[in-house]
DNA sequence: TCTGGGGTCCTAGGACCC
DNA sequence: TCTGGGGTCCTAGGACCC
C-alpha cells in the first residue's frame, strides 16, 4: 500500500457517503423568514401550551436559555434581554419543512426525511473531491429559495453523518458544512468531540460508557463492541460499527407504515370536572380520527388516559388509563368519540374526601394500526364504511379549507365553548398556507 | 414429590430521538 | 397561576404450549 494516498484504497465506509442537512434553530427560523425584524435578535419558540422553549436561536442560546426551560421561569428574563417569543405554529413549520425537502431533492433523488428539520441524502454518487463543495451549493440554494439557514454534515454512515453535522454547527470555522468521509477530517475530529454527542448515546449510556472509560467519540469506536453489547444491547453494538464506518442503518427512502398514534394534551388550566374531561378526550379522539384518515389507517382499539399533575405536590394523585376495544377496525371519529366516552365513563370516579382529584392532562392513544382497507371485517358488530367513508371525507374536506374544527361532530359537548384547550398566546400567522393571514409587504 | 428443554407471544419498562 | 407531545426500538420476564 502506498504512503501517499491511503485514503483512495482503503475510503472510511467503501465510498459511501451520506449527509445529513438541517436547520438552523428551525421552528425560530421559520419565523424569521416572515419577520425581518427577527434578525440578529433572540428568539425562542415554546412547546405546545407554551410550556417550555424547544427552540433557541443562538442569540438566545447566548443568553444562557437552554432547551427544555420552562417558560414561567423565563419570562421575566425575556422581557427584560428583548427575547422575542413564540408559542409553536405547526401549520407554518410543516410547510416550511416540505419547502426545503423539496430543494434537497433537486440535490439528490434519494432522500429520507427524517424529522421536521432533518434530511438524510445520499451523495455516494458525488465524487469526493466535490461533496463540500457541493454541500455548500445546497446550503445557499436551500437558504435563498426558502429562507432557511442550515448545517450539512456528511460521513459513510448516517451516525457520522450526525456527528458531522454536530461538528458544522459547532465549529464556526467550517462554515455549516463539514465532511467525514474525508480521512483526514475524520481522524482529526473523533478524538476532538466527546462521545456523549452521538447520535444514540443519552444520559444512561453516556454513564455506562463513561465507567468504561471513555471520553471522546475515537475512545467509543475502539471499544469491543461484545461487552458493549451487553451494557447497551444491540443498539450500542451497532454505534461501534456505524462510528467505524460500517453501516447498520440503511436510507428509508420509503416512510415506514407508523406503528401508532396519539393525541396527547395538557389542559390550559386544571380540570376537576367530568363533562371538560370527556369534551377533551372526544376532542383529542376527533383529531385522532383526522391523523388515521389521512394516512388510510384504522385501530380496533384506544387507550384512554387522563392524570394529575406530579408537580401539584400535595395534592391528591391520580392517573388513569383503560383500553376500549371496537368489534373492528376503524377511523371513524364518531366511532373514536364514543370509545373515548366511554373510556372516560368507566373510569371516573367523585374523589373520596373534599379534596376534588385536579387533572393536568388527557389524551387517547392507539397501537398496532392496520390499513383500514386491509382489516378484518367483524361478524357480529359489524360497522357502515359505505355511509362512514364519505361522511368523514366530507367533513374532512370541509376542515380542510376552512379551518380545523369549521365542522365537528355534535357530541359530546364539542360545539361548547372548550375552557380547557392548549394555550398558544404567542401564535404566528401561518403565513403560507392560510390566505387570510399571508403576509403583507409594504413597497 | 421431583425432574427438562425447548418454543411463542405478549406486556411493561427503559432508553433514546426530535 | 404557569413545567410539551409524539414517536421508535429493544429486552426481560411471565404465561402458555408441547
Amino acid at each position: 500500500m502506498s504512503d501517499s494516498a491511503p485514503s483512495q484504497l482503503d475510503p472510511i465506509g467503501g465510498g459511501r457517503a451520506i449527509a445529513l442537512i438541517d436547520g438552523n434553530s428551525f421552528y425560530c427560523s421559520c419565523e424569521r423568514v416572515f419577520d425581518p425584524k427577527l434578525a440578529r435578535v433572540p428568539v425562542i419558540v415554546l412547546s405546545n401550551n407554551d410550556g417550555c422553549a424547544i427552540a433557541r436561536t443562538a442569540e438566545a442560546k447566548a443568553l444562557g436559555i437552554k432547551m427544555g426551560d420552562p417558560f414561567f421561569k423565563i419570562r421575566e428574563q425575556c422581557r427584560r434581554d428583548g427575547v422575542r417569543v413564540f408559542s409553536s405554529n405547526y401549520t407554518l413549520y410543516g410547510d416550511m419543512s416540505s419547502r426545503t425537502n423539496a430543494v434537497y431533492r433537486d440535490f439528490s433523488p434519494r432522500v429520507e426525511i427524517y424529522s421536521i428539520d432533518e434530511s438524510f441524502l445520499d451523495l455516494s454518487d458525488v465524487h469526493p473531491d466535490l461533496r463540500i463543495e457541493l454541500a455548500r451549493d445546497l446550503r445557499a440554494t436551500v437558504l435563498a429559495w426558502t429562507g432557511i439557514p442550515t448545517c450539512v454534515g456528511i460521513g459513510p454512515t448516517k451516525t457520522l453523518a450526525k456527528l458531522a453535522n454536530h461538528i458544522a454547527k459547532t465549529q464556526p470555522a467550517l462554515d455549516g458544512v463539514c465532511d467525514l468521509t474525508d480521512p483526514v477530517a475524520y481522524d482529526h475530529w473523533l478524538c476532538r468531540i466527546s462521545a456523549s454527542e452521538v447520535w444514540g448515546i443519552g444520559r444512561a449510556s453516556a454513564t455506562k460508557i463513561e465507567a468504561m472509560g471513555v471520553d471522546t467519540v475515537a475512545d467509543l469506536r475502539d471499544l469491543d463492541p461484545r461487552p458493549v453489547r451487553k451494557a447497551m444491547t444491540v443498539v450500542g453494538e451497532r454505534i461501534i460499527h456505524e462510528l467505524r464506518g460500517v453501516s447498520c442503518l440503511p436510507l428509508e427512502l420509503v416512510p415506514a407504515q407508523r406503528k401508532g398514534c396519539a393525541v396527547t394534551r395538557s389542559f390550559s388550566r386544571r380540570v376537576e370536572d367530568r363533562a371538560t374531561v370527556e369534551q377533551a378526550v372526544a376532542a383529542h379522539a376527533t383529531r385522532l380520527g383526522e391523523k388515521l384518515r389521512r394516512e388510510g389507517l384504522g385501530t380496533d382499539h384506544m387507550t384512554v388516559f387522563y392524570h394529575t399533575s406530579t408537580h401539584d405536590r400535595g395534592d391528591p394523585m391520580r392517573s388513569v388509563s383503560t383500553t376500549v376495544t371496537l368489534p373492528e377496525a376503524t377511523n371513524d371519529s364518531l366511532v373514536l368519540i364514543q370509545a373515548a366516552q366511554l373510556g372516560v365513563a368507566r373510569t371516573w370516579r367523585e374523589a373520596p374526601g373534599d379534596r376534588p382529584w385536579r387533572y393536568s392532562k388527557a389524551g387517547v392513544i392507539t397501537t398496532d394500526l392496520m390499513p383500514l382497507a386491509a382489516s378484518p371485517r367483524a361478524l357480529i358488530g359489524q360497522m357502515d364504511r359505505e355511509r362512514s367513508g364519505p361522511l368523514m371525507a366530507a367533513m374532512d374536506a370541509c376542515n380542510s379549507r376552512f379551518g380545523r374544527g369549521t365542522v365537528v361532530p355534535a357530541r359530546a359537548g364539542l360545539t361548547e365553548k372548550r375552557t380547557w384547550s392548549t394555550k398558544f398566546e404567542m401564535r404566528s400567522p401561518r403565513y403560507t398556507t392560510q390566505v387570510a393571514e399571508l403576509p403583507t409587504a409594504h413597497a
